[in-house]
DNA sequence: GAATAAAACGAACGATCGTGCTATTTTGCC
DNA sequence: GGCAAAATAGCACGATCGTTCGTTTTATTC
């Protein structure tokens, strides 16, 4: 409607690609994400689909920051709505093993930090970092607040804290993965709960 | 020398190409192996290198099975060499810290894992999953003949243990590649020693 | 409805992919 | 040193890759 606000109605296909970008990637990645093969998928032409992004390198980055938004808000943003403290921590990791339950056939973001975790930078590898670095800071700052609740020992390293439940979320897929969600999501919980117990006031 | 045994010399070529390509895997991971970037790092013609193996998917399964055993002798050999016991599940532990800190700009195995999560399966898959589970009944054994002699609870669960060293290590390798291997050894062995003290007996 | 801008198409490009064939070279054995 | 066999090279194939360009269709605005 207003032109200062929607430059056109094409954003719209924009995320019906990246919409089909996001199944194609989790089977193979964003390395094995053709442009050929998704303007298959959405039924559109290859230079069609290409015209929106520029390159296949920023329709990769495009479709990594979707992909981190759309984590961030199905795991941090209902964690969020839990009063500050571990009632909030258990929240994030419940709604991590969903999201891990759903993707049990593979994770965009999981893959993705293995794909770049190369030497050389390139700016996927760049964005992985910022995005990673970012959640695990959000990750340390819900377990700060836990201990200064008083729900979590207070001379423990949130850091550290932080590294552990995400080792085991990264447990959590491959296994899932691999061996099913069922054995891999008794092995975390029960991992995760122990967790927790050590770090009891 | 004898007929029988050794089929030809150009067996120690196969070698040659394969060490090549466990570096290029390194990298891209093994769907990221392509056999004309390969001969042209060994110097070879790109026909020449296939007729090693026939096809692009059985280079990629000999490429799986050597470094799955290159990480078995150098991660479990120097472990039974120790007692069994703590010590040896220690051991494993320390050289595994040793491969990841020598492997730390990307580990075949890792990629390999989240490469072939996926639903549908194929032969790698297949091999993929074979050397996770076998690892991991490896790991669950020396636990179990921990818990034998005493040096861990008799209570403990030997395939969630696994399942917890086993997820540290994960976070290990993939923190080492994002953030350094300085810090990620930190988290890790500080988790790995808060691990092993919860299970004392 | 005409004028204008945005969006999608279609064809082609050079490059690389894995793979099959047929020579040619190299190796091991007598 | 000649001979058979193994190893490698060379060439070509169909397919797909990301990308460019010019055209055509669709949407927006007056």
């Amino acid at each position: 409607m207003n032109a200062a606000t929607t430059p056109g109605k094409g954003a719209a296909t924009r995320e019906l690609i990246l919409e089909h970008a996001y199944e194609l990637a989790r089977q193979d990645g964003l390395e094995g994400l053709s442009i050929g093969a998704l303007a298959l998928g959405v039924g559109m032409s290859k230079s069609g689909v290409f015209a929106h992004f520029g390159s296949r390198e920023d329709l990769q980055l495009a479709l990594l920051d979707a992909t981190g938004k759309r984590f961030f808000d199905f795991v941090m943003a209902p964690a969020i709505k839990q009063p500050r403290g571990l009632q909030r921590v258990r929240t994030l990791v419940e709604r991590w093993f969903e999201w891990a339950r759903i993707h049990q056939s593979g994770c965009v973001l999981v893959s993705a930090v293995a794909e770049y975790d190369g030497r050389d930078d390139s700016p996927l590898r760049t964005r992985v970092k910022q995005q990673q670095s970012s959640w695990r800071s959000e990750m340390a700052r819900a377990i700060r607040l836990a201990m200064e609740v008083g729900d979590l020992r207070a001379d423990l390293d949130p850091d550290l804290l932080a590294f552990e439940i995400y080792a085991l979320m990264l447990g959590l897929h491959h296994d899932a993965g691999l061996f099913g969600f069922e054995q891999a999501s008794r092995h975390a919980h029960a991992a995760i709960d122990r967790l927790f117990a050590s770090y009891q006031p």
